[in-house]
RNA sequence: UAGGCCGACAAAAC
């Protein structure tokens, strides 16, 4: 059957992590399993505590736990803990020394990074160069990012979409542009870069033009298209296109909710920002979160006095502590 | 087939 290690891998990519434990519990052998997805799925919920409550009730770890566990402190910011994983191991290889060496990277100690990197044993490794690109890009060193781009032999399109993301990162979306353009292979991260910088940007146009290239237009290429408009202060065009992400049969996520309450509240739209808020949980059977709430509150709270009683009504209703 | 790299809000960073 299907491996339970891909099974648990699976439902922390989908954001299940209540199913990953449950298989977790459920498989047998767990002396022999290949632990590190269960800590994965539950970094991915990012949800430090939990992974290193798996972590410890393992009854052994391997490679696989440990690296999982190390990249979960690494992007977790916990250094320390990450180190102190590293150090336990009975062996490492390219992979633990590389989760390592982004805990360095992304917390404080690039140039150390740098060093490990240099001093990797076990030779080339394209990951591990595209683990010290991503981190450059981040930390806005896009001249180190440019050299070691450079100097890649094999670049995949992780080395591409990280030098995509450098570019971005400066503004500079001249050169992004070229780069991107200059592609052989995009895959949605690209498109998704790209687009999300026209659209911060607020530059409607270019957005919408590379909106049409997209090849298969997801749920975040629409929200993206939505913020370009809110951004202009087209709310009524943002609204539209809802309708329009219907009509193609894509689904809108919370995050595209959270857009348009924004670009609502911004611009004064209060009756389109309540109905949007209203369809949301009734129409697409999303739930409100705290921030949505935030939202509509400030929202109704500058509409009129029928309106208000709206908010309070809300405010009494919703899940949350007010503020 | 399994552990390390890249996507919108937020977070983080600056």
């Amino acid at each position: 059957g299907i491996p339970w290690a891909a099974m648990i891998g699976l439902c922390g990519e989908a954001g299940r992590v209540e199913s990953a434990k449950s298989l977790f519990d459920a498989m047998p052998e767990r002396d022999v399993f290949p632990w590190g997805a269960l800590i994965q799925a539950h970094a991915l919920d990012q949800d430090l505590e939990q992974a290193r409550r798996a972590f410890d009730r393992m009854p052994q770890h391997n490679l696989q736990s440990c690296t999982s566990m190390i990249t979960a402190f690494a992007q977790g910011r916990d250094l320390e803990q990450a180190q102190r994983v590293f150090d336990g191991m009975g062996e490492h290889d390219v992979v633990s020394r590389t989760s390592l060496i982004q805990a360095y990277a992304l917390n404080g100690h690039i140039d150390r990074a740098r060093t490990m990197m240099l001093a990797s044993k076990g030779g080339h490794d394209l990951v591990l160069w595209n683990t010290m690109l991503a981190a450059y890009a981040l930390l806005g060193h896009l001249e180190e990012a440019k050299i070691l781009f450079d100097r890649i032999p094999h670049r995949n399109i992780g080395s591409w979409n990280a030098i995509l993301l450098a570019y971005i990162h400066k503004n500079d979306l001249i050169r992004a542009r070229e780069a991107f353009d200059s592609m052989l292979e995009r895959n949605p991260t690209s498109w998704t870069m790209m687009l999300a910088a026209y659209a911060l940007n607020g530059d409607v146009v270019r957005a919408g033009e590379l909106f049409q290239s997209v090849p298969h237009q997801d749920e975040i290429a629409w929200t993206l298209m939505i913020q370009a408009n809110c951004h202009k202060g087209e709310c009524k065009q943002a609204v539209a296109l809802l309708r329009s992400m219907d009509l193609d049969g894509i689904r809108p996520n919370s995050i595209t909710f959270l857009v348009i309450l924004h670009g609502c509240s911004h611009a004064g739209m209060v009756e389109e920002g309540r109905d949007c808020f209203l369809a949301m949980s009734s129409v697409y059977g999303i739930a409100p979160e705290h921030d949505h709430y935030c939202c509509i509150v400030d929202l109704l709270g500058r509409s009129n006095r029928r309106l208000l009683d709206d908010a309070e009504e809300l405010v009494e209703s919703m899940p949350y502590l007010p503020g």
